[in-house]
DNA sequence: TGTACATCAGTGAACGCGCGTTCACTGATGTAC
DNA sequence: TGTACATCAGTGAACGCGCGTTCACTGATGTAC
């Protein structure tokens, strides 16, 4: 079955991938030892070759997650130029996005989580949250985060909300109505006069 | 002890009271039986006696406190002419609320978890959701829910990442500015144009 | 280059613990006479 | 109104289960000669 030290490097990273997508689509408490050590073809006892305690893999799965998160959107916006800002609202604020959390924004998927977490996730959700803010106010031009503070509230608040609620259709309609809102909101500078 | 009919009712209350204030404060996974009713000063046997299983218990509680949160606000709107806008954008945005999670809006508190639980718990959260966004249309004033939907989102997003940054100055900050500007909202009639 | 051996990544049985749930029991309630 | 009894709200010991964690073990890796 082959164990050498490059493998060993590249279990921990599918483990801590693994673990990632599993909080983002389930919640932190979702997240067990032995179902995540499964998922990834190994046995549980192996796990503390990895981590020293589930709550370390707690921790840096947080981490990952946004990180991850944010190199996506990143990514997404550099093939040519910066993408504008309405396009970015746009696949946010995409069903596509509502129905992928595993793959999406970890403030989103994780921000109600962390917030009764212990510190160390919390200080990293807020790094994530200012470098979203600090993405969203130069993609607006704007002098100071106002407008992208706001902007940054509603885009997690009715990606949330999309979630949450049962009706495709409901679901669908705050989806479109914060989108198209939003995404009018630079050219006529309704919140960054 | 005394046990009677009247008193189990009242029993009845106490535990989804509790449940209520316990899944705000820290999350529908945090909620357990045995400690829920040493919380009310009962053992955790007599629990079946009141719901038949801890399923019910969580759909029931996610109920009561949507129930209860909504109450409040209307309460806080009512002692004489329907509230402003701005006065309840400033409450709902306020250090006292991001700190008392157990008494303040379900559907902030809830919304990450229920996107992830049962179909019964989703629904009635998406109820709620609708009822909060249909009070703040009526504020509002506005024709169509547009204006509403984006406030609604702002104010769950900036109330959820305010209770996820660590630093107090920062969260105060997310709450400052997505409260003055949606507080300004109204007036100039940036949303509703 | 080929052999001998120490290292160590991964295995899987076993642990204590807290969980949700059941149940025989207790004793106050409240009804029937 | 007072007594006798059935009801039933609440008790607390016990259950099986899945969890995080430990550990003796296995066998491929990779190094020393």
């Amino acid at each position: 079955m082959g164990h050498s030290q490059a493998e060993k490097a590249r279990n921990r990273e599918r483990i801590l991938k693994a673990a990632a997508a599993q909080i983002r689509k389930n919640g932190l408490g979702s997240l067990g030892v032995v179902p995540l050590m499964r998922k990834v073809n190994l046995t549980h006892g192996g796990f503390y070759g990895h981590f020293a305690s589930k709550s370390e893999l707690v921790a840096e799965a947080v981490a990952c997650a946004l990180a991850a998160a944010e190199a996506a959107a990143r990514a997404a916006s550099e093939p040519a130029k910066p993408r504008r800002f309405a396009g970015m609202v746009r696949s946010y604020l995409s069903r596509a996005h509502r129905d992928n959390p595993e793959s999406g924004c970890a403030i989103a998927a994780l921000a109600g989580d962390v917030a009764r977490a212990d510190e160390r996730s919390r200080a990293t959700m807020a790094e994530h949250i200012e470098s979203f803010i600090a993405r969203v106010a130069e993609k607006l031009g704007d002098k100071d985060d106002t407008a992208a503070t706001v902007a940054v509230s509603a885009l997690v608040g009715a990606l949330t909300l999309s979630r949450a609620v049962t009706d495709p259709k409901r679901s669908d309609a705050i989806l479109r109505t914060v989108r198209d809102y939003l995404a009018a909101m630079k050219d006529d500078r309704q919140l960054t006069r």
